[in-house]
DNA sequence: TTGACAACATACCCGGTAGTATGCTCCAAG
DNA sequence: CTTGGAGCATACTACCGGGTATGTTGTCAA
């Protein structure tokens, strides 16, 4: 049994992720809708027959991508969630966290960006609007995680601003901005990306009202 | 003689924002390269006969677009340019402005916005890739001017950042991110869109270390 | 009155692409 | 050693959508 595209196990799913790779890229460089299950095939070096094989549709490819980026984003962050009194704190990581994520899987999280915007416009079978819509509550229930540290950090003083939903918003949109305006140098070291990081990373939390004195170690 | 697409004067261009405004909602909607020609027409309740007597060809149509949406950028900051000699007031004001324009005039915004991304993907034709080279002139020049007044605030001593390039892509992308998150309520009313231009001109103004002493009046 | 042209509509072509049907090959279980 | 299926490749179809060629109508100037 083959094209199953959801929770693999083993072996299948390591040959899965070479495709979910080479997708992301094209998703990334041309779009979805420009890019051609060919085009994919062809950055493997192989046919439609491998992608077709284990993906129904180029809609079943994208929403597994889809998935992968959102299961890396909920993986960073994972750890950070109960390791943390302070919501300045915990803030802090979470954001840093989140942009390096941002910056070292930026293909996927392309995909992520535009998978949003497919949702919103028309998908076509039901089938598939079931999918986007199980993706869409993954990224929601991501985004409320970032908001209620931003509703604990405004309730302890030390963040100043109005609506908890807009302030996320911009929030993540901050953090997320270097997947469209940085494009890997020909020396990306890690030093390099932890740099950006912490400068959105500052930029956000500032933006959220919260003071210098608390922001040294970003 | 017809199909020319730039710098029409009179009637021709008032017949060609009709189809502008359909051609900016379609593309908003499905993206570029999942609007057809035919959808456009049809929320125009005509036929593409209509629009290719306008425009040569998709790509003709979405770079005027793109170009309508950046010449409603650039008039709407003109006013400010000479107005101010602090440089933080002058801030405030571009960037309320700005991000009150990506508001009102969302579907072009959004347009503008996916021109970009389409720009670093391939153009076919070398004329349509002279085109996209020059639109992405416009809207570099545009943000070469919103990054001069953000030096500015840097040397006045009242903002805070390192790198001024990326502070102004978080900048821009703070105050665009409305276009994305911000869908139009049943009651529209202008106050609200006000309201919304506040909140994120604060955020980015933070965001940029500005201190909150400086934004009582955003 | 006419004819020329703008402003469309209609009908058609054709290339590209999602999806399918089928063939091939290797490997492991029986 | 043979057989069934996983894991692909090949060949093909069907259709959508960009673009064109041509027809139709209103208008305005000579």
């Amino acid at each position: 049994m083959s094209a199953t595209s959801d929770s693999e196990t083993g072996t299948a799913r390591i040959h899965q992720e070479e495709i979910l790779e080479a997708a992301a890229l094209c998703f990334m460089e041309r779009g979805y809708n420009a890019s051609s299950i060919d085009d994919v095939a062809r950055r493997l070096g192989s046919t439609k027959g491998r992608i077709y094989h284990h993906y129904r549709s180029k809609a079943d490819l994208f929403a597994d991508v889809y998935r992968y980026g959102m299961e890396l984003n909920a993986a960073a962050i994972k750890p950070l969630c109960r390791a943390y009194d302070d919501p300045i704190e915990k803030l802090k990581a979470m954001a840093k966290v989140h942009c390096l994520t941002m910056l070292r899987t930026r293909p996927f999280q392309r995909c992520v960006w535009e998978g949003v915007s497919l949702l919103m416009r028309g998908a076509t079978t039901p089938e598939q609007r079931e999918t986007l819509v199980e993706l869409q509550g993954l990224r929601e229930s991501y985004a409320v995680r970032f908001r209620e540290v931003i509703e604990g950090a405004k309730e302890s003083g030390k963040a100043d601003f109005e609506s908890s939903g807009i302030a996320t918003q911009i929030f993540l949109m901050a953090l997320n901005s270097p997947i469209f305006w940085y494009s890997p140098r020909d020396t990306d070291d890690d030093e390099q990306l932890d740099e950006i990081a912490s400068r959105c990373t500052r930029f956000a939390l500032q933006g959220l009202g919260i003071g210098k004195e608390y922001l040294q170690d970003v």
